[in-house]
DNA sequence: TTTTTAATTTAGAATAGTTCTAATCCATTG
DNA sequence: CAATGGATTAGAACTATTCTAAATTAAAAA
C-alpha cells in the first residue's frame, strides 16, 4: 500500500490526447516515466537514459520533442537554473527551487516558505509571465 | 557636463592590478567598455562586438577569458536567465531582475522593489550563495 | 479490413554558446 | 636588453539543443 500515486494507462493515454497529441508508443513511455506521482526534476539526457534503461523505444531527438509539446501542453513547466541546460519540472504548481550548484540539481522548496513582496509594476506594454526564485546553494 | 562617471585610465588599470590580473591591451580595453559608468547586462558576443566596433584589439576567446576572470574577481556577476547564454551585469550590488523573453533582455529592478521573505534553512551541508529573483516579461 | 493521410519518429547534420589546446606573443622583472 | 611566465590567439572540441528530410505509424477514410 504505497503512498505513491501510479497513473493508470488509460489516465495517461487521455492526458496525452488532451493536449492535442497522438498517445504514440514514445509518449506514452516517456509520460509514464514522468507522470509516475512523484515530483521530479530531470534533464533531456536523464529522462533519454531512463528511457534507454526501461526499455523505451525512443531517440534523443523525440525526447527533446515530447519535452516540448508537453511543455507547450501545460503538462510539463521548463526551469532554467544552471548555464546551458534546461530543467524539466513535473510539478506544474506555482512553486521555487533550491539549486545545488555543485551537482547541477534542482530541490522545490517547499510552498509558501519564500514569497515575493511587492511585484513590482512590469514596464509598459510587458507583462508578467512568471516570477521565478532560485537559491543557489553550495556545499559548505 | 554628463552625469556619467567615466572610469580613469589609471583607475581602471588599478582595478585590474587589484585583482591579480595584468593590465593587458585586452583587458584595459574591455574594462573601458564594461566599467563605464553605465550599469550593464551584457553577453559575451555582445561584448565582442563592441571590442572589434571600437577597435580594440582582442579575440572571442579573450573576452570569454577576461569575463571569467572579472567574474572571479568580484568586477562582474554572472546573471543566467535565458537558456544557453550568460549574462555577465557591471553592477555587482545586490539586485534582481526582469527578464524580456522575447527580446533576451536583462533589466535591473530598482533595489528594495521585491523582497523575498522568510528565507528558509538550506539543506544540512548546504549553505545560501545567493538568491535570484527574476520576473519574467512578454510582450502584452 | 484495407487504403490513405497526416502526424510522428528518427539518424544524423547543423547550430549556438562556451571551453580547451598548444603555439605565439608580450608585460614585467632583473 | 634578456629572460620568463602569464596572456592571447586560432581553431578544434564539446555540450545542449534544434533542424532536416526520409521512414514509420496512428488514425481516418473508404
Ligand atoms: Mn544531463
Ligand atoms: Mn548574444
Ligand atoms: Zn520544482
Ligand atoms: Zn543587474
Amino acid at each position: 500500500m504505497g503512498i505513491e500515486t501510479v497513473i493508470s494507462d488509460e489516465v495517461l493515454e487521455q492526458r496525452i490526447r488532451v493536449a492535442g497529441l497522438k498517445p504514440t508508443r514514445q509518449r506514452l513511455g516517456l509520460g509514464r516515466l514522468l507522470f509516475n506521482g512523484i515530483s521530479r526534476h530531470v534533464t533531456a539526457d536523464e529522462l533519454f537514459g531512463e528511457a534507454v534503461n526501461t526499455g523505451v523505444p525512443v531517440s534523443l531527438a523525440t525526447v527533446y520533442n515530447t519535452l516540448r509539446q508537453f511543455v507547450d501542453a501545460g503538462l510539463l513547466r521548463e526551469v532554467l537554473a544552471g548555464p546551458g541546460r534546461s530543467y524539466f519540472d513535473t510539478d506544474i504548481s506555482h512553486h521555487h527551487h533550491f539549486y545545488h550548484v555543485d551537482e547541477n540539481r534542482l530541490e522545490d522548496l517547499p510552498i509558501g516558505v519564500v514569497s515575493v513582496e511587492s511585484l513590482p509594476q512590469p514596464p509598459t506594454g510587458s507583462e508578467i509571465e512568471r516570477v521565478d526564485v532560485v537559491i543557489r546553494l553550495r556545499r559548505q
